[in-house]
DNA sequence: GCTTGTTTTTACATCGATGTACATTGGCTG
DNA sequence: CAGCCAATGTACATCGATGTAAAAACAAGC
């Protein structure tokens, strides 16, 4: 027997089907004892919304896609789960998508897959560039995590640059003079990596370190084996350091059992530092320090942020007058950037007055010390 | 300027509507020169078709759901990328659900999200009762991972207690007498963790080992904290054993951090076996011994399965007669059950003649050696 | 040129839910 | 009890794409 559609329901009710469209909606003119009895056949029929039909009528879906390059790299998964539950929160579905890291499927994604369903996309980019993000008129609401890419687009990120300066002036306080930065990458770029790579930079600069080309170790992926055969070369090489800065905990992961490997004492003789804080990393021989980012805010601040311009593009003549407490209660974790009054120039964008300008939402983060930079105390 | 509709491009193309919905679907009757107009008008004005109106038309969305209780533990999220991915060559969108190993949500999954737009399940339960899966008429096809709950619904799994037995009989095999199975649980339920659990008791029986109820090791999750807790407590307890059969990865991972806080030497003093083989297992120190379930395998198996479900489900009129090669290729991984003739009592079930019996499907496994169980060798 | 047969194209109904605009009901006031 | 307003309920059009059936265009054969 096939499902029941609304036209049943409204049969099995004594009603029209409009009125069960109202009860399923939660309008508020629906008398109780209709309310009762058409609840009562949608729940005897078995009745469930077909979403097609919805979607079709209403513009919207419900449903946001979160586009990351692996979702096996447990960054990825441990934020995938924070941006599901929030999501879930304000009912909202999400679709996730693998880009690879490869330019093509990142542009699908942001092309809202070839045709349209989603009602917004977060996006962590890797391979794209400031131009595929021009002129994204027609296409879904785009929210960008980790670092700015263009300055058109929303974004969430944590300072990547000040975090990256943190935790190599821990190393340099350690007394590290030879601090190698695994997956540095020594490029003008907007991305992530070159964002650390600059804080770093700057950290041995301060300190009064010279910067040597070589302490830039070039890794193909950011993943374990990645970081286990960057730090093999570097050994075999015969690179004097001691201490690595790996731009993700993967790469620290290999990163430390090379080491081992190796029978090189971490952190006597080397001293490791991480940037992503998974769970890994917590129970690792030895711990790992890292860069901790508030992954809960991030999810937090990217959903809503998404969930506001989803809302603008759907109803462009929201007034919001009101720019005091944009929505309603934006609590801990997330701070504006550098930027407060969030319009460039103090000036609204050309297009009309729903339309808000890009917002570039920085987060918190914390510095994590364990015992490959602090040596194994509690033994 | 809103997005073009499939009327704007006939009006472009000065075609009609159909025309152009022709064109698209590749109908094959469409001379070349008004195919290659409208391909044109498509282009230039950007054109990309509408999801909710096809889904409503066509009755399909090109979507399943894949339901896993924690995005975060490595071992769903290397078994969802490989789905993804598999998916993909079928043109099918993956949308993931966490569950958290709750019940509630199970079951709403199961119910299509209390709406209808994916087009099948696949469906990783934990919590879930071989009642909840009876009588699912009127829902999407679901295809479940792990053991069996229900004689009646198609499942995809590993042998998980043959795996349990090798891996155990393994460990006896090195000389380990007291080998403790942390995750343990001794219930007569369908679930993977009990299948895991009898094929230990059985390989210990099977060497005349005395099986000592305390020997199972609760634990309140499959993560690394609990698998580090449940092993601290061991120790604090004063049990002696000198092997550890986990019942998952991250429990071992864990493990090996507990042992190795308490100078436990891995495997010298305790050997440990894990499932799942997730990355973090093949780079912790020391590497982990582990069940290799083949990952791609069950990602494939199931989403042809799920496949075939849904071709069944849409147009239940298929022949089928062809039982000799179910779907054009089924290569590698997979290979049926213990009844090689797929139908239960070689009889198909009652309902229409499309309607194919459930279905149960053994993927390989293998059991990995590393060094905590073999010893560190190469150094 | 006209019939016949085949492509190619079109008009229209349809999928399911919901917004609009109007009809109805009931309750309350004076 | 008439009159009015608000609360409820209904009929119908609509969202966008596609299946159906039939019309229009075209080709071939006599």
């Amino acid at each position: 027997m096939a499902r029941p559609r609304i036209k049943d329901v409204a049969r099995h009710a004594g009603v029209s089907e409009k009125t069960v469209s109202n009860v399923i909606n939660d309008y508020a003119h629906v008398s109780d004892r209709t309310r009762t009895v058409v609840r009562a056949s949608i729940e005897q029929l078995g009745y469930r919304v077909n979403l097609a039909g919805r979607h079709l009528r209403k513009g919207r879906t419900g449903i946001i896609a979160l586009v990351v390059p692996e979702l096996d790299i447990p960054y990825f998964a441990e934020l995938a789960r924070h941006v599901i539950r929030e999501a879930e929160k304000c009912s909202l579905t999400v679709l996730i998508h693998q880009s690879g890291a490869d330019r093509a499927h990142e542009l699908a994604a942001l092309a809202g897959f070839g045709s349209t369903f989603v009602d917004g996309i977060i996006l962590s980019p890797l391979a794209l560039t400031a131009d595929d993000l021009r002129d994204r008129a027609g296409f879904p609401p785009t929210v960008l995590l980790g670092e700015l890419l263009e300055e058109g687009a929303d974004h969430v990120a944590i300072d990547n640059e000040r975090a990256a300066r943190e935790a190599t002036r821990h190393l340099i306080s350690l007394g590290r003079r030879t601090v190698l930065a695994v997956g540095g990458i020594d490029a003008p770029g907007l991305g992530t990596a070159e964002a650390r790579t600059r804080g770093y930079r700057a950290a041995l600069a301060e300190a009064g370190i010279a910067h040597d080309p070589a302490a830039l170790v070039p890794v193909d992926s950011f993943r374990m084996p990645a970081g286990a055969r960057a730090v093999a070369r570097v050994l075999r090489d015969g690179v004097r350091f001691d201490a690595l800065l790996c731009l993700n905990d993967q790469l620290a992961l290999g990163a430390l059992r090379t080491l081992y490997e190796h029978g090189v004492r971490v952190p006597e003789d080397v001293a490791v530092i991480g940037f992503d804080d998974v769970e890994g990393g917590r129970f690792s021989v030895p711990t790992l320090s890292t860069v901790a980012p508030d992954k809960a805010a991030v999810a937090k601040v990217a959903v809503q942020l998404l969930r506001r311009r989803i809302e603008e593009a759907t109803d462009p003549d929201g007034a919001e007058p009101d720019s005091t407490n944009p929505d309603g209660g934006d609590p801990e974790g997330a701070r504006d950037g550098a930027d407060p009054d969030a319009g460039r120039d103090g000036v609204v964008d050309g297009a009309g007055p729903g339309v808000q300008s890009p917002q570039d939402r920085i987060v918190a983060h914390r510095l994590v010390l364990r015992e490959s930079t602090e040596g194994h105390e509690g033994r």
